[in-house]
DNA sequence: GAATTTCTCTGACTAACGTCAGAGAATGGG
DNA sequence: CCCATTCTCTGACGTTAGTCAGAGAAATTC
């Protein structure tokens, strides 16, 4: 189909006109691989696990490309708390070599859009706009993750900074529903974590309220994230492990603030039902059965 | 401005998502250098000396990459008419394996497609031709080249090509205005093309008519290329070398059925004019004062 | 407190990528 | 016919990228 022939059109063009200048920007006078591992440091450092997993990198090859960073005074390194992973930070001089990196990146922006009529660049820039929103949804994986790891918590503190600011009376975690990791572990629940392209853009949690019965609690999605499906995708996601849980039926509540969230939850086939429990931000209740 | 944040945000985006992925799937079991030289080299065979500028390869390196996929049966080579030239094409096998790589670019786009909906991927579809046409008129360069060269020449036959197709009597080369290459080379006239990404796509042609008075000819666009202003560059071109030839007039002929054209031409300040040659397949002729 | 796991680092290696200088053949201009 | 140019090829070289196996330190599990 046609459609094919478009994206094969698309990734030759792409990679060939922004994937050479990109590379040759950004390592006009560094190996390729070292410009990257600045990128990905970044101006809050990292830890080399961590820089591993995002860079799909050897470990060793990374710590030789960091060793090679430190020679050059770019980079510094201490340990963690976990005294067997090390986390490394850009000096002074590395986070200047950092902004010459975001410099060229926006010269590359600059030289795409210099030839350009103002029309044609407002329409340029809409359509990657809209490739790279649709290319971060078509990347989008949902996997499980413990409620207590770094990921699910710092997804959990955005989650509450928004109720914060949504909800009339304001949001405070403490008066809310409990938090406790362990209910929304196996075998009692699930916490489950939205990612596209290495970066955590919402989460849902599941856990047992009654026999067979379960609760679908702290479903969020990022501000950019939104309108791309992550929310529905999640819900899905939490479903099929309730049934896997063998729960008849889930139950919901919601605030009356978040009407986004109460339609998505008819469309999928909640119904509104009587207060179920005394969740003190709630104003509506709902249930489906499975 | 926002603009170069979104375009930064693309950049990371593409070059993650695709670039990573093209080069994964081009290269599987092949280095990426082999790779893109089989998809350069394509059905239609190429000129090392077009493939060198192309992928701007070393001539060293070049050689050394023909030898291997020669050795691998999937490349042959001959000379070509200028016997310091070689050209090589792809053998049978190599054929396959061209089939296999766009296959895998196929699997590509199917791998960004699937986790979409019907709508989105319509709406990313879209998007990436709109990036991919933008790009194209981005990197629009406009030179001078001999009206003899083999581009000026695959050019020309387009163009007749399309002027046999769209005339009302068909069109036939020989009748039309005479060709010899020295009236559209320096410093009677001079010949255009226009590129972008490595391929020409359009071309137009100044020569002398009389004393200060230019003609411009042969002015085209490839199909794939139109509606990206690439035209109107091509007459800004041709209106800066025709100073530089100190014209003080340019003329030119068209036919009834190029419409555009006439459009353009009325745009751009020409005005129509009574008739100023024989030309027979002309029906509009004009004239604008530099 | 012993065994296992996690994480980083080192050494040894290979493949790929890319550059440079120069040789040799063919062509084109005067 | 000579000279400059164009084009390809070869050899020699250096860098970058990436893999694999194993050692040693710290943390976790039992």
């Amino acid at each position: 189909m046609g459609r094919i022939e478009d994206l094969r059109r698309f990734n030759r063009t792409v990679s060939t006109r922004i994937g050479v200048l990109h590379d040759r920007f950004l390592g006009r006078d560094r190996p390729l691989g070292e410009a990257r591992l600045i990128y990905e440091i970044g101006e809050a450092g990292a830890e080399l696990r961590d820089l591993r997993a995002r860079l799909e990198l050897d470990s060793g090859y990374l710590s030789r490309l960091l060793r090679s960073l430190e020679k050059q005074g770019l980079v510094a390194g201490g340990a963690a708390e976990d005294a067997r992973v090390r986390r490394v930070a850009l000096t002074p001089a590395g986070l200047a070599e950092l902004a010459e990196l975001d410099r060229r990146s926006d010269d590359l922006a600059q030289s795409l859009l210099a030839p350009l009529d103002e029309k044609q660049r407002a329409k340029l820039v809409a359509a990657m706009n809209e490739v790279t929103h649709l290319l971060a949804a078509s990347s989008l994986t949902i996997e499980a993750a413990p409620a207590d790891s770094g990921d699910a918590k710092a997804c959990l503190a955005s989650y509450y900074a928004e109720l914060q600011s949504r909800f009339d009376a304001g949001y405070d975690p403490a008066k809310g529903a409990p938090t406790d990791a362990a209910q929304f572990a196996p075998p009692r629940g699930i916490f489950l974590l939205a990612r596209t392209l290495g970066r955590t853009i919402g989460c849902a949690a599941l856990r047992t309220w009654a026999p067979r019965v379960g609760e679908v609690k702290r479903v969020w999605v990022s501000k950019e994230a939104r309108g791309l499906g992550v929310a529905r995708r999640l819900m899905d996601a939490v479903e099929t492990h309730a049934r896997g849980f063998c729960f008849k039926t889930l139950r919901l509540d919601t605030n009356r603030t978040l009407t986004e969230a109460q339609a998505l939850y008819r469309s999928l086939g909640y119904r509104e039902i009587a207060r179920y429990n005394d969740e003190r931000y709630a104003d509506h209740w709902f249930e489906k059965r499975l």
